[in-house]
This record gives C-alpha cells, sequence and structure tokens, in this order.
DNA sequence: ACTATGTTGATAGAGATAGTAGACTAAAGG
DNA sequence: CCTTTAGTCTACTATCTCTATCAACATAGT
C-alpha cells in the first residue's frame, strides 16, 4: 500500500466534512484551509470522492460538500483503495501480473497476502466516527490537528 | 510500502542463491533464468544488493555471485527497506515530510505506524533460511517456485 | 590472447504524481 | 435579468520513478 498526496488529502478532507456534519454544506476554500491543501488540487479530489459516493455536493451560492454518509458508515479502507487502489504491496496478489512464473507456487505471495491482511485488519476497522470521536474526547492542551 | 519489480527481482534473487548456497558462487545468467527477469535488469539489482552487504561477488571467469551471509542471517525486512526504501505506507511518519500542519498530533499518523508495524512483524521475522526450509519440505507434486 | 563474467555510467520510454489554468454550469439574491 | 458565489470539467505541464537497455570497461581463468 503506498498513500499519495491525493489519498492524503482526500481523507484529511472526509475528517473535516466529518467534524462539521452536523452543521452540513463546507466550501471547498474552507476545507483547503483547514487541512492545508492547494485549493484547484483538491477540486480534484473531492470530484472523485463525489465520483465514489463518498460526498454529495450543491452548486451555486451557498453550495459546497458534505459527506453522503453518516461517518460511522465509511472506513479508512474503502477510500484508500478507491483513491489509491489495492492495499497489497505488489501486484502479484491480484490478477494480470505477469511476473511470477507460477502464481499458485509462487514462495512470496502468501506472505504479500499476509501482509494486506494485517493491514487490512486495521484500516477496514477505523471508521470517520472513530476518527471524530477521538478527536473529542482529547484534552483541550493537546488536540489533534488534521 | 509498495515492493518494486526491482525489490520482487532482489527477493527472488537472493532466495535462488540462498537455494544454491552450499554450492557457492552463480552467474548472472543463472539466476535470471530461475527467476525469469531481464538479465541487464537484474545486474543492477544484484549491484545494489552487492552494495547492501547482502551479496559477494566474483569477477572473470568462473565467477558470479553468492550471499554475503547465512541465509539464516537476511530478513525479508532488510531487504525491502535497502532496495525499496521505508515501508511505511506514507512519508508523514519519517522526518522531512512537510505536509502535516503538526505532526505531533496528527491524527492519521498513529495509523499508518501501526499499520508499519504490523506489517515489520511479518517482514521482519521471515529470513530466506525459513523460506529454504520451506520450500525443501514441500511436497515433490507441490513444489514451490520462486 | 581469448573468453566469460562482473562493473559502471548513460540513456530512454512509459507511466504516475502533483499540481495549474481556464472555461463552463448552477443556484441564490437583488 | 444580472451579479456573485461556488462546484464541474477538460486540458495541460512539469517532475519523478520505474523498468529496462546499451556500450564500454575491468577482471580472472585457460
Amino acid at each position: 500500500m503506498k498513500i499519495t498526496y491525493k489519498g492524503d488529502y482526500a481523507l484529511k478532507a472526509l475528517l473535516d466534512l466529518a467534524l462539521h456534519y452536523e452543521k452540513g454544506l463546507s466550501t471547498i476554500n474552507d476545507v483547503a484551509k483547514h487541512i492545508d491543501a492547494p485549493v484547484k488540487f483538491l477540486e480534484q479530489v473531492l470530484l472523485g470522492l463525489k465520483k465514489g459516493g463518498f460526498v454529495e455536493s450543491k452548486r451555486g451560492n451557498i453550495g459546497g460538500y458534505q459527506l453522503a454518509k453518516d461517518p460511522s458508515e465509511i472506513t479508512l479502507g474503502q477510500v484508500i483503495r478507491y483513491i489509491d487502489g489495492p492495499i497489497e504491496p505488489i501486484g502479484c496478489v491480484e490478477k494480470g501480473y505477469s511476473n511470477c512464473s507460477d502464481l499458485r507456487r509462487c514462495i512470496f505471495k502468501g506472505i504479500w497476502q499476509k501482509v494486506a491482511f494485517a493491514t487490512s485488519d486495521i484500516i477496514d476497522n477505523i471508521t470517520f466516527d472513530k476518527l471524530r470521536q477521538q478527536i473529542n474526547s482529547s484534552s483541550k492542551v493537546l488536540t489533534y490537528s488534521i
């Protein structure tokens, strides 16, 4: 798994929207400020997240973005896989990889699957609601940043 | 963590050398055949592995490569980190990453560290000797391929 | 010398990454 | 209507990484 800036921004943008979930729409500009991302780049990211069903938008004046589902229904794994692709460390675990002489017998394959499984076990069990709770329950002195 | 072809070839080449550990030197051409890698590319890979202290070489006629240490002393983690870099899924876990507004407080950092730790736990505990044993102890019908 | 082999440096094409730019569309308010 | 605000869409561009490939050279054995 490799998380790109795009994926990084996507996660941070979603967390920002999750923190404002009850307040309704947020503009790209506001999100960009909060997470310190280039506005025009974030546009594309949010467009992608919309296409993936993670957020919904409203155009025009008083427009903006908001989560399309409850924060408890979105996991990190879903987002990462959608934005940055499969979490496997190497393509041979999936289909269509031609570098293995024999996929069924490659001794490394099982190891990469194990790594992928361990990673999934972490990121598929963290929702944006959990992250929000973690932030809200932290002390006022040591606040979390996105 | 992302494993490139270079890393993939490196691991397979080392396993091939581990399987021939007692027999001494193997030529690049032989290794390339065994693991189905482009010879000229494998050259660079083996050169890198030599620089990293994983293999040693002998030039000239009857030359070749062999492991520089016992297979039990080389882990997958060592090789992957050396060839393909840090196993963290994103740079922010390491130093010098400037995308976080505040590294100490970023809520995602701990998650990536957890992923990195889980991955390390797997690849740092697999030596090439273990892989060799696994291959040798497998049945003749279902042999492993590199 | 000849041959087989490792060493080194350069180069190049393909693709991904991280943006940037500009024109367009939609909604709200006056 | 008209203006303002804000999302949508398409294209473009630099930079980097990956995956090789090539040529020239160095070394060791016969």
